[in-house]
Formats: structure tokens, sequence, C-alpha cells
RNA sequence: GGGUGCUUAGCUCAGUUGGUUAGAGCGCCUCGCUUACACCGAGGAGGUCGCAGGUUCGACCCCUGCAGCACCCACCA
């Protein structure tokens, strides 16, 4: 006997315990059956998982857990991401915090030690939280970006990218990040519109002071290094300065002016100021032009020696320091106000600094070139399919890929350059000696990799590669990869890009794109708003699989998701519902543990064939990875058919009585499968109450290996389902007929049946003779082709019936009065239509014949409406 | 500046290649503690499908324009 309640809280550790001990999701690369392989999004070392992770565990759990029970192999990855430049940072915020040290205070090895420590701790909460979900990962192959395998990947990489000239090492200028010390891949800088100025500045004609032109910048204190002043080569009003040289204010350099079509004459003043060390503009037409490039700042953004009288100011002082200064000399002619848009950290949200530096890049214009082909082709399919677009947007103005990074955290880029000659060695381990002046002291390059780059190997790292590991060779391409649109060009394309390179094949079949989790207001959850809901206090408190239910309900393909508790609530009714109605069925027929169900008995045939439909078309939505169309018809097939009719139906003593002495199976079958279908999506519940049923399969340990329903055409019966259709429609019409003549719930009536159509549509109906009755609360019914005078009778219409009751049985008729007028106007406007369909000849000579079939049922059916309706308002008034 | 989406019931969203009277959940209103469930049951109200044109026998769906919203990418100083 179950529970009155199912408790999730005191229930969902004991059952992933019992899956545990059961070693259910293991995966064997010697299995025969084809293999089902998803790779989870490792998450972020930083902390605890948020509703994103949840909704990700959830749909790759719904997919893997169905796979697994349609008898695949399934393998789910689960792993974590060291996350360089986050994990970094908290880690020397809370050292900052806790010992008010830096990192440098304890050196490269001593931090890398507290990194290690965070990162268990870490690991060790996602994983609890993993599991906590329900998540049906195969633990034994859990995988961290930093385990030494997953290294060797990263190296072996590196190595062969480097040896086929896809890796180089340049002096180019980066985004660099004052505040985290390193530089950043172009993906991690945001570009934000800022309210700024826009300075219009003197430049003295060298020799000619009294001559001068004028220079508009926003940055005016990075004049300081600029190496030229550019005008385009046809704009008339600077054509006395060509050839001639201008003095930087200040400082009183003399710098050319220089010819570049780059320049926009309608912009600005139409003279540009040229500061190849702090512009990526700059720095191209500086190399044009072969411009010296003076470095003003440190890696702190502080002005160096080069910037003389300024030097030590960081950027914000200097800027106002020069900015008085050129007022002083009478060198600020105007400013104005400018909105332009400034790149700020990812992470950290400082502005910001262009900075030429020696940094390892990758080609991937190169790479792309397959990874765009194979989306192109169809090879790998991105759902929603919308997305495509936005990749191959990407992809094709794709740049070079700056993938060193100053920091401590990651993996050591592989070279090791000799301490005498220079030579750079790229390997997998260091070097004896140099290769070239067989010097023996090498050192490895400071730099870390850019954590993407060891992400973006993920799907072969963790099946083994660089080895020829049974795992590769038996999961490899993975099935599909399942994540947030918003790492798409972070970590989807380089997966492809590096997977495809690495193996010649691509890393997975499909991409599915899942939509961004906002809370109820649509906004972005943030620590700082407040608005964070946390997913596991949530699953806590209503249960997990409230959660996963609400989760895969609002899985629509749109962009965004909202989020509320009271949402998660209501799936937590659901989930109560099915607890009960299950409690409903083993109080009556837990002794029925053979399958025997009465397939001459017509509300079987119905439910059975209703349940057929919902099973294909929960597979069909899997399939296409409609989630919220799964769940939605699992969700209305058990409450509003199952419980609400079947039960129901079943529920009269006669009935029932019946039921329980032929050891009736139906509704325990029906139920059983039921559960099966919905278990991907309510792991917990589902388990719990599929170990209750008095049918299952008992060779099986657990639902999780139990058999996914399948449409069965053998248990599907159309004209049935018609016929319990109608039975329905006429109770719910008899129901309504109450309502609207307000009859007390207890008070039964009689009436009398007829069709409006053939005659054997009433015979249809009198072996759901006393089902009615019950359901209508009815003292009698009759089923007969006889018309009652309006004078003692009304009747009631709808499509193919009509029914009378005496109009003694019924109260006040003013409400319903006005209902049926408005209905019947509506039914005369959508007779007309169809008529006027049907006199048209151009429909009917196109519209193809179903429709045209339609059409005239309809017209048929609205005509017996409309000519009934009428009477009937004739009867009441 | 370039790109991608979105606009359907009070709210969140479905609506498959244009074809019968546009759907769901929640919320709301009325009634009901009927022995699985008040975390429930029965019934009801509520939409000129953003606006304006066009194509078509027929448009929520296709085309054009407009308005509003969101997001992504971006070196106009």
């Amino acid at each position: 006997m179950l529970d009155t309640q199912f408790v999730p809280k005191d229930s969902e550790n004991s059952i992933y315990e019992f899956w545990l001990k059961h070693d259910l999701f293991k995966a064997n690369p010697d299995a025969k059956a084809p293999t089902y392989t998803i790779v989870f999004p490792p998450p972020n070392v930083t902390g605890v998982l948020h509703m994103g992770h949840a909704l990700t565990c959830t749909l790759e759990d719904i997919l893997i857990r169905r796979k697994r029970m349609q008898g695949f192999n399934t393998l789910w990855v689960p792993g974590t991401d060291h996350a360089g430049i986050a994990t970094q940072m908290v880690v020397e915020r809370n050292l900052m915090k806790e010992e008010k040290k830096s990192r440098h205070d304890l050196g490269r090895e001593k931090f890398l030690e507290k990194v290690w420590e965070w990162k268990e701790k870490s690991q060790e909460t996602i994983v609890s939280q993993m599991r906590k979900m329900g998540g049906s990962f195969d633990w034994s192959r859990l995988a961290f970006t930093l385990d030494e395998n997953i290294s060797l990947a990263v190296k072996q990489c590196f190595l062969q990218l480097y040896n086929e000239g896809l890796i180089y090492r340049d002096m180019a200028i980066i985004q660099w990040c004052p505040r985290c010390h390193t530089a950043l891949s172009d993906l991690e800088v945001k570009c934000k519109e800022i309210p700024g100025k826009f300075w219009h500045i003197k430049y003295r004609l060298k020799g000619t002071p009294e001559k001068f032109l004028v220079v508009a910048t926003t940055r005016p204190e990075t004049l300081l290094g600029d190496t030229a002043v550019a005008v385009h080569p046809e704009d008339e009003r600077y054509a006395e300065f060509h050839g001639k040289e201008v003095m930087v204010p200040l400082i009183g350099r003399a710098i050319p002016v220089i010819l570049d079509s780059y320049v926009d004459p309608q912009f600005g003043t139409g003279a540009l100021k040229i500061t190849p060390g702090h512009d990526p503009n700059d720095y191209v037409v500086g190399k044009r032009h072969g411009l010296p490039i003076i470095n003003l700042m440190d890696e702190n953004a502080v002005l160096n020696s080069e910037a003389g009288a300024f030097a030590g100011l960081d950027r914000v002082k200097a800027r106002a320091k020069v900015l008085e200064e050129l007022q002083k000399q009478n060198l600020l002619i105007k400013e104005e106000d400018h909105t332009h848009s400034v790149g700020h950290c990812d992470r950290c949200v400082t502005v910001v600094e262009p900075k030429v530096s020696q940094q390892w890049f990758v080609k991937a214009e190169e790479l792309a070139k397959d990874a765009l082909r194979a989306v192109e082709n169809k090879e790998i399919r991105i759902v929603p399919e919308e997305w495509e677009k936005t990749y191959f947007e990407w992809m094709r103005n794709i740049r070079p890929w700056c993938i060193s990074r100053q920091l401590w955290w990651g993996h050591r880029i592989p070279v090791w350059y000799c301490q005498k000659c220079q030579t750079a060695h790229v390997g997998l381990e260091a070097p004896k000696y140099c290769s070239k002046c067989s010097h023996t002291e090498l050192k490895q390059d400071e730099d870390v990799l850019d954590t993407w780059f060891s992400s973006g190997l993920w799907p072969i790292s963790t099946l083994g590669w660089p080895q020829d590991s049974k795992d590769l060779k038996a999961f490899y391409p993975t099935s599909v990869l399942e994540t947030g649109f918003d790492i798409l060009f972070f970590w989807v394309a380089r997966m492809i890009m590096l997977g495809m390179k690495m193996t010649g094949k691509i890393p997975f079949h499909t991409v599915y794109l899942h939509p961004m989790v906002r809370d109820e207001q649509g906004q972005k959850m943030s620590k700082t708003k407040g608005n964070v809901v946390d997913p596991l206090e949530i699953s806590d408190r209503l249960g997990t699989d409230a959660l996963r239910f609400f989760l895969s309900w609002n899985a629509f393909h749109g962009r965004d998701m909202r989020v509320s508790e009271e949402g998660v609530e209501n799936c937590k009714f659901f989930v109560n519902k099915i607890w009960n109605a299950s409690r409903f069925v083993l109080m009556h027929f837990s002794d029925v543990t053979e399958s025997k169900s009465d397939l001459s008995n017509e509300v079987n045939q119905w439910i059975w064939s209703r349940l057929n439909h919902i099973k294909g078309e929960v597979n069909r939505s899997l399939e296409q990875y409609r989630f919220f169309e799964a769940a939605q018809a699992i969700y209305h097939f058990i409450w509003s058919e199952y419980c609400d009719w079947f039960i129901e139906f079943i529920k009269s003593k006669e009935e029932l009585e019946s039921r329980k002495a032929s050891k009736d199976s139906t509704a325990v079958e029906v139920l059983e499968e039921a559960i099966r279908l919905l278990h991907p999506f309510m792991p917990f519940v589902t388990e719990k109450l599929w170990q209750e049923m008095p049918i299952r399969d008992r060779k099986l340990v657990s639902v999780c290996i139990a058999k996914y329903p399948e449409t069965d055409p053998s248990r599907s019966y159309p004209q049935t389902e018609e016929r319990v259709a109608r039975v329905i429609r006429l109770i719910e019409q008899i129901r309504t007929t109450r309502g609207v003549h307000q009859l007390s719930p207890a008070k039964e009536i009689s009436l009398s049946v007829s069709s409006l159509a053939s005659e054997g549509l009433v015979k249809e109906l009198i072996p759901f003779k006393e089902l009615i009755k019950k359901m209508a609360k009815l003292s009698s019914i009759e089923f007969e082709q006889k018309e009652y005078p309006k004078q003692t009778h009304l009747s009631v219409v709808m499509r193919d019936l009509r029914f009378f009751i005496s109009k003694a049985e019924l109260g006040d008729l003013t409400q319903e009065l006005e209902r049926k007028k408005k209905e019947l106007q509506e039914k005369t406007e959508a007779l007309r239509r169809a008529d006027e369909k049907l006199r048209n000849e151009r429909f009917m000579n196109s519209a193809p014949q179903a429709v045209k079939e339609g059409v005239l049922k309809q017209k048929t059916e609205l005509k017996r409406e409309v000519e009934a309706l009428q009477q009937y308002l004739e009867d009441l008034s």
C-alpha cells in the first residue's frame, strides 16, 4: 500500500543509491547494441550549479534515459571544467578575503595548490548536485579538463596543429585585461555602448606653429603614443599638410602626416591620430606605413616611462591630466558628447586595453572550412535550425583565435625555449637539450592555454583520444550535443573545428540548443539582482521530479525560458496526481498480476487506443527535441484521459466489482505503461511507482531498463475512439446544461437522447447507458427517436445528437437564453461561410477533395445545429 | 553599422508543407469536501492572431512596408 503522499525528500536519495547499486548507468564499449552518447557540458569548478545546469541535466537525462530504455548502449559522460580565468579569479578573491594575500605573495606553485584544493571541493559539490537532479551519468568516466589523459590530448592537439602551421606565435595587438593581467580572445571581450566625449585637439605643424590641424579623439591619453596623423589622400582640406610633420601635443615629438584611405573624411575632423600601440585599427594602418609602435602602458594599464611626465598614472587619471594640460596650453579646441562602444572583459567587466604583445594563435580560418561544410551539408544538424545562420555568419567571418593566457591555472603551453639561442621546441615532454645548439637549459612558456582550447577537445579527450581507445571506437562520433546557445561560438564551434581536425570525423550528429533560463519577468538571473531561483533549493522543497517536469514542459524552441516557483509547484501537483491515481489502482487491482485485458470492452479499447496515440506522439516529439510537446502529451493523457475519464468510467460500484472479479488488467497495464513513458521526465516517482505495479517485467530490477513504450497497431481502435468521444461529449453537454440551469449537482434528472443523423448513432450509446447515467447524474435516460412537445420539454443539440429535458426540472433560463443567442450567431456565420465556399466555383475546382468533403460535412452539421438552436431558443422564450 | 529572432486569450507559450468552427497550461468566475487526489472534481468567461497593404478560391501561416521588443556580432577614431 502506498503512503498517502510521495515525499521526494525522503525517497530521492535512496532511489538514486538503488540505481547506483545496480550499476545501471555504466556503458560497455564491447556491447553489441547500437550506441547513444552524450557528453555533458562540463560545469566550471567555480561554485554551485544553477538553473541552466539543471535544465541541461534534465534534457540530456531525458534523451539518455529514453534511449537506454529503448535498448541502446548509452553513455553519458560527466565532467567538470577547470575554467582558467574564472576559477583563478574566485580563488584569488578568496585568498584576498581570508588571508589578505595576492597570488603573487604565494607564488605560482603554492597558489596552484590552493586552486586544486578548491577544485576538489567544488567538483564534489557539483557531482552531488548532478546526482540530486537524477542524472543517469556513467560516473566511472567522470572527467576533469586538467586530468592527465585530457592534458595529453591538449598537448597532442597543440603539437599537431603547430606542426601543420595552424598554431603560430606572433607579435600582435590583442585585447588585454588590466585586471586579470591576461590576453583575451575576441569572444571574451564584450562591447558596450558607453557615453563618452569627443575631444578636438590641435596638432601644430612642425616649424610653423601658427598652422595646425585638428584631430578628434575619444582617447586623448593615448596621444602620447601617437606615431602619425592620418588624413584621406583626397581630402582637400589637408592638402597643405601632405608630406609634412606635426608635433604631438604636450611632448613635442614630431610625427608624419600620412595619407590613408582608411580615414573617413566625413567623420570627426577627418584627421585621425595614429596610435599603433593602443588601437587595433591604428595598428593595421601603422603596419601599412611602417610606423613605430609605442607601448605606453604596463600590465595594469598604468602609463610607463614612454609617457614622460605622465608616467605612473593609470589610464583614467592620465586622461584627466592630459586634458588639463591641453587646456592649459590652449590646445583643446572643443569637447562634444559622443557615445561609442567600448570593449569590456567578459569576466570582470574591466575596460580592456588593446596591447601589442607576443601571443599564440590558432588559424581558425583554416579550421573553420571543414566545420562550416559539415553543417552546410547537414552532416551536423543544428536544432532549432535557425541557429545555423548564426553559426554560418560567425564561421565565415572568423578571425585568428588568441589561445595564450597569462594565467597560472590551466594547461601550460607545451613549448620550451632554449635559454641560449631562443629556439622554440614544441612537444609533449620537455626536451633534454636544444635541437639547434644542444644547450641543455630550456624553459617552458609561462603562459597557459585558453580554457576553451581544452573544452574544444572534450568529446574526443573524454573518450580516450589520442589513444585509439575502445571508447573512442564505440562511442565516437557522439550522438547529440545539448547546451545553451550562448556558447555556440565559444564551445560548440570549436569542438566541431578541433574534433574534425583531430579525428577527421564530426564530434556529434546533432546540436540541440536550449533556451536561456530567465526569471518570471524574463530578466536574466543574477546574484546582484537577487532574482536567482536555486534549483537545489527548489528540488529540495518541491521535488526533483516536479522541477524536471517543469523544465521540460517549458523547453520551447524559443530563446527564453521563464522559471517560476509557481510553475514548479503546479508540476508538483501533477506528481501528486499520478501518485494518487496509482493509489487508486493499487487499492483495487493489486492482485491483478496477469495480463488479461478484456479487449471486447469498449472502454478498454478506448483507453488503449488513446495510450497508443500518446506513445506515438511522445516518441515523435522527443526525436525532434520537442520536449515541451512530449511532456504536455503525457500530462494530458494521464490527467485528462486516464484520470478524468477512464478511472471515472470504471469507478462505479458495479463496474469496479465486475473488473475486480474478472481480474481485468487494463487499469494496471495502461498505468504501468504510462509510468514507463513518463520515467525519463520524472525518474524518481516513476521508479517508486513502477516497483509497486502488480504487472511489470519482473525480470528487470528497475524501470530505468524497462522497455520504452512504442506504438502498437494492434491496440488501435479508431471507431471506438470516435464512439467514446461522442459519449464524453454527451456527458459534458448534459453537465453544461445542468450548470447553466443552475441545477444542484445532487439533483438527478431524466432525459431522452435521439440522433440528428443516423439512428445507429443512438444505438451505439446503449452500452454506455449506466455509465452516462452515473457520470451525468441522471435518474433515467432513454435512447429513442422521439420528439417531445416544446411546451413541456427543452431540446438541446450537439453536433449529431440531441436530448430532451423536461422543462419542469429546469430552473432559471435567462442566462442560458443569452448564451445560446450568441452561439446561434456564431454558428450562423460559420454556416454562411461554409455555404459560400461550396458555391464558389474556384474553390470547388482547386481545393483538395478531403477539404471539400470536410466543408460539406461541416455544413450539414452546422445546418442541423442552427435549425435546432433556433427551435431551442423558441422553446426557451 | 551588420545579423538573427519575436509580436496569437490576463500571463507563459503551441499552432507541423496556406485548407473544416485558432489550441494548451496557469490565472480568473460559478458550483461542489461524491470513499485515489481540495496538491481535487464539474462547469464557464476570455482572442478582429502587432499595424497597413498585397498574392490566393482560401492567410495566424506566403510577399512588401511600418511600428514595437529582444538577442548576437562589430575596429568608424
